[in-house]
RNA sequence: GCCCGGGUGACGAAAUCGGUAGACGUGGCGGACUUAAACUCCGCUGCCCCUAAGGGGCGUGUGGGUUCGAAUCCCACCCCGGGCACCA
């Protein structure tokens, strides 16, 4: 234990402090109408076992952002709960015969012990679990009142199927087309199941106004919902209904000279001629054995087979072949496209492949050299086309396919519906049946919830033991006869995509959220996680709430606004207002530098006498007889190098001896140790390379404060980077520093008015710089701002030469600003100074702006741009004075010599730039 | 292939508006304390050159440009990370 250790008793301080606030309840977040309210949200955790380290980045800076709002003046609302449906549970109960129940509760109960050792404000009076049937019974209404809504269908979708173990395989669990545990095939096969109708939605979801959300994130739900404008065209087909496609380029449709169809397309049927029914079928059956992935991936050749069949061009009225190739998804558009190989390069590529002809429509520029082209240009070979550009050729031929009923113009999202069917157990189940007839009728609401039978095996197979299971699957219809219950439950993004509103009142019963409470907190004000939920999470639960709005499922929330003079209109259009991603915490895998040393043996090491690093990869460098060595730096401690040969020997120990010549081509002149890369062996963390950093452990050792200090510190919060075990004393030594402050019996011994003038001034400029920076989640920075000040009152410490008044006046400042970040250390120095409310119940502090300001600053004096002198000069300097002080200075003097100044760049006080 | 980020000391990083590059921290080096080690404290720490004090040059992935002045803006290129992907 070090000295300082000794004395700051983190275990101790924490655990109290800890208790004092369970017992006071200063969390608990109340509707109080009389103040701002605040819903900070931070994504809930799936209960995996253990918290890990992300956790912790994720969660304690969001508490630090929840905390400064509170002491702003909000009344802050910041629950937590568990996202606990899903496949890792069953998993373990397949594996280990441990039922879903008892896996999931049990890792619920350890993470909520360590989700409290962080010292969050977590209100767990709010807590809510989504696999419990008090929950789940409200996804389950959700999902009727969606039904009743025209919103859930049942449709077809293809799925992962292990004919082995006759089940369906969630696509983790597919590998290369097998099944990851047993190795055995899995089948893509056409199975009926439920979906949301997200794409109703489409257009709403493209606009994100009002909403404070990352750039990048907007982006991609753009491209994910991939809106298209074009037409649909259909193409009469001899005895059978037209093909009908979707193009975003209508103007080229004098140059589709075949088409192709998804192997699925229900005309592939009808089309495929007899002598081509074999090579047919047999591509059928090879599409179905690859996975959409493997499908859609680029680096395949594109390969097809004739139907026999032939389509008409509706505008040339020429019979063009039918193809089918599976790069041709039947969930996409129509499942069929025109191919136009003039002005569509994979196009060109499919009918250079296969002989088939390409007419170009748009005229190239001269000299164009390259196969299909896909600019802009005049119409040519296209009739009434000819001449006009693709503009005006797409509206031009989107008019004649209205008029003659050949087509329209569309639009078509890449978007689509919401699958939420799974086939398994450990998940909400869906509140339908189907009765004999097979008619599906919904489980009535007074019913609610269907609950999931506790009664069940679960088998090696990973089979959902839900279509097995006799008293679950035999239900009764509303007219009393037979029926058979829903055995798929819902995809888990369905529990998550309201448990926003489940956190406002987890305990009530009459609806899935008190109005009352949603009437106040509604909407969630700033919600923070990762990244990787840019689209699907984020997504669904903009549409979820974007349909119980249109649904009226808010109505009594917007009543009881109105009875509280708030205005509802538009408070329920998006869940979450100001959005924002923390990075991900990982190892960084760096090499170290490769050498090559000359040395002498000498006992278990090379004593080094140079090294040079080699910086061409392909230098053929001979591995050591005695003397000599090649390899990687895998680590350094002062002059000993760990150095790493290539192809397996053990590593070797160099030490550099005095004087040895050290040579790094890249950094020229004599270089020294310190210049060498060694090797950083914190790799990307993960529980299969077993790196993964405990924060149990450090929490132990360290003390929440720290964590969450060195968290907070250590990265770009937006960006994360690499785990750093070292970087954690200097968080550590901060912590124990304000402590050790906070406990110091100040006594003045030499007042300098200057000096308290100094100190004040940095405690104020301390509290506009960390506000600022809270505000805009830069964690690092106003680490580093309360840091200096620490070291501030260090000097005035050590020096005494501050008044007893300032010194205690930036103590409570600096624990002011702190205690968000550490609550715990801050809360002690607090109660230390006499304080009896907690400093988590105080205003943020108010800046002095006048105690904030500068006196004098360095004035910067570059001469021709470049820095000459730097002089320290009052705030308020004239020019005149600047000019003169600068010219004076000899430094400066020197450089503008005999010439004529012809230009001064006054940026008073902090440059002045003399242009001679 | 497309889209979005990013590239700054030995390391994590900062520079919020085109105006002192490297704050803050880690590590390292030197010193004090110590029987010793740890802890702690003090000093130094981008690279290079001249030097007595003081100066000078170079430097934010590479090359060019705009500007009195560029890590920041523009053009081209290289590399790394993430996302999407035959999207018709």
């Amino acid at each position: 234990m070090t000295k300082r250790n000794q004395r700051y008793d983190h275990g101790r301080v924490e655990a109290r402090w800890q208790e004092v606030w369970e017992r006071t309840g200063i969390y608990r977040a109340e509707v109080d109408w009389e103040r701002p309210k605040h819903y900070a949200l931070t994504m809930l955790p799936y209960p995996s076992g253990d918290l890990h380290i992300g956790h912790w980045y994720a969660m304690t800076p969001s508490d630090a952002r929840a905390r400064y709002m509170r002491m702003k003046g909000y009344n802050v609302l910041f629950p937590m709960g568990f996202d606990a449906f899903g496949l890792p549970a069953e998993t373990a109960a397949a594996r280990a015969n441990i039922h879903p129940w008892k896996w999931t509760y049990s890792n619920i109960e350890r993470m909520r012990r360590q989700l409290r050792s962080m010292g969050t404000m977590f209100d767990w009076e709010r807590e809510a679990v989504s696999c419990t049937p008090e929950y789940y019974r409200w996804t389950e209404w959700f999902f009727s009142r969606l039904y009743e809504a025209g919103l859930a269908y049942r449709g077809e979708a293809l799925v992962n199927w292990s004919p082995s173990l006759q089940t369906v395989l969630a696509n983790e669990q597919v590998i290369d087309g097998k099944d990851e545990r047993t190795g055995q095939p899995v089948v893509q096969r056409m199975m009926e199941q439920w979906f949301f109708r997200i794409t109703d939605y489409a257009e709403e979801l493209l606009s994100f106004s009002g909403l404070d959300w990352p750039e990048p994130i907007k982006a991609m739900q753009t491209n994910w919902i991939g809106r298209s404008v074009g037409a649909r065209v259909r193409f009469p087909v001899e005895g059978a209904d037209p093909i009908e496609v979707f193009t975003t380029r209508p103007d080229t449709l004098h140059g589709a000279t075949f088409m192709v169809l998804a192997p699925e397309h229900p005309l592939v049927e009808v089309l495929t001629t007899a002598d081509q029914r074999e090579a047919v079928e047999a591509y059928r059956a090879g599409a179905s054995g690859r996975s959409e992935l493997q499908r859609t991936d680029l680096t395949r050749d594109k390969h097809g087979v004739f139907t026999g069949g032939y389509a008409t061009n509706p505008v040339t009225g020429t019979d063009i072949p039918v193809w089918i190739a599976d790069y041709v998804l039947m969930s996409y558009g129509t499942g069929a496209i025109m191919a136009v190989p003039g002005e569509d390069s994979r196009d060109w590529e499919f009918a250079a492949k296969y002989g088939l002809p390409v007419v170009r429509t748009v005229q190239p520029p001269d000299h164009f050299e390259g196969n299909a082209y896909e600019g802009d240009g005049p119409s040519i070979n296209s009739d009434f086309l000819d001449g006009l550009y693709i503009a005006e050729a797409k509206v031009a031929m989107i008019d004649w396919l209205e008029a003659e009923g050949r087509g329209e113009g569309a639009i078509q999202y890449r978007l689509r519906d919401w699958l939420i069917s799974r086939q398994r157990y450990w998940g909400s189940p869906i509140p339908a049946v189907y009765r004999e007839d097979g008619a599906v009728e919904l489980v009535p609401d007074d019913a609610l919830p269907v609950e999931l039978p506790e009664d069940v095996e679960f088998t090696p197979t990973g089979r959902s033991p839900l279509v097995s299971h006799e008293p679950f699957l035999n239900a009764v219809d509303s007219e009393g006869g037979p029926a058979t219950r829903e055995t798929d439950t819902m995809d888990t993004f369905m529990c998550s995509s309201w448990y926003q509103l489940r956190y406002l009142s987890p305990g009530y019963d009459l609806a899935p959220f008190d109005p009352e409470e949603a009437a106040y907190w509604l909407p969630v004000d700033t919600y923070t996680g990762g990244a990787e939920h840019a689209v699907m999470h984020l997504m669904y639960t903009r549409f979820f709430t974007k349909a119980l709005r249109d649904m009226g499922c808010f109505e009594d929330t917007a009543a009881a606004m109105r009875a509280h003079g708030r205005d509802p209109e538009g408070m329920f259009d998006e869940p979450m207002v100001m959005l924002r991603n923390q990075g991900q915490v990982l190892g960084e895998e760096r090499r170290g530098d490769r050498v090559l040393v000359v040395g002498r043996q000498e006992e278990d090491r090379l004593k080094a006498d140079s090294v040079l690093v080699v910086t061409d990869p392909d230098a053929q460098l001979e591995y050591a007889d005695g003397d000599r060595l090649v390899g990687e730096i895998v680590s350094r401690t002062e002059h000993v190098l760990v150095v790493q040969p290539p192809d397996g020997p053990d590593p070797v120990t160099v030490e550099i001896a005095e004087g040895a010549t050290i040579e790094i081509p890249t950094i020229p002149g004599p270089n020294s140790v310190t210049q060498l890369r060694h090797r950083l062996d914190v790799q990307r963390m993960s529980k299969s390379r077993g790196n993964v950093v405990n924060p149990d452990d450090l929490v132990e050792r360290f003390g929440a404060d720290t964590v969450r200090t060195y968290m907070m510190f250590a990265f770009e919060w937006e960006k994360g980077g690499p785990w750093d075990s070292r970087g954690m004393r200097g968080a550590q030594r901060f912590i124990v520093d304000v402590w050790r402050l906070g406990k110091a019996e100040y006594r003045a011994r030499s007042v300098d008015d200057s000096a308290s003038a100094g100190l004040r001034r940095r405690a104020h400029q301390a509290i506009i710089k960390v506000g600022q920076d809270l505000e805009s989640f830069s964690w690092n920075t106003a680490v580093a701002e309360l840091m200096k000040l620490r070291n501030s009152m260090n000097d005035a410490l050590a020096a005494r030469n501050v008044t007893p008044e300032v010194w205690r006046e930036t103590l409570s400042i600096l624990v002011l600003l702190l205690a968000p970040i550490a609550p715990h250390v801050t809360e002690e120095v607090w109660s230390r100074l006499g304080n009896r409310t907690s400093i988590h119940l105080q205003p943020w502090p108010e800046p002095d702006m006048e105690a904030a300001a500068d006196e004098s600053v360095t004035m910067v004096v570059q001469v021709n741009g470049r820095v000459r002198s730097r002089i320290e000069v009052p705030v308020g300097i004239s020019e005149s004075a600047a000019l003169d002080l600068a010219l004076s200075h000899h430094n400066v003097a020197r450089h503008v010599g005999e010439s004529e100044v012809r230009r001064v760049i006054d940026r008073r006080p902090r440059l002045l730039n003399i242009v001679v």
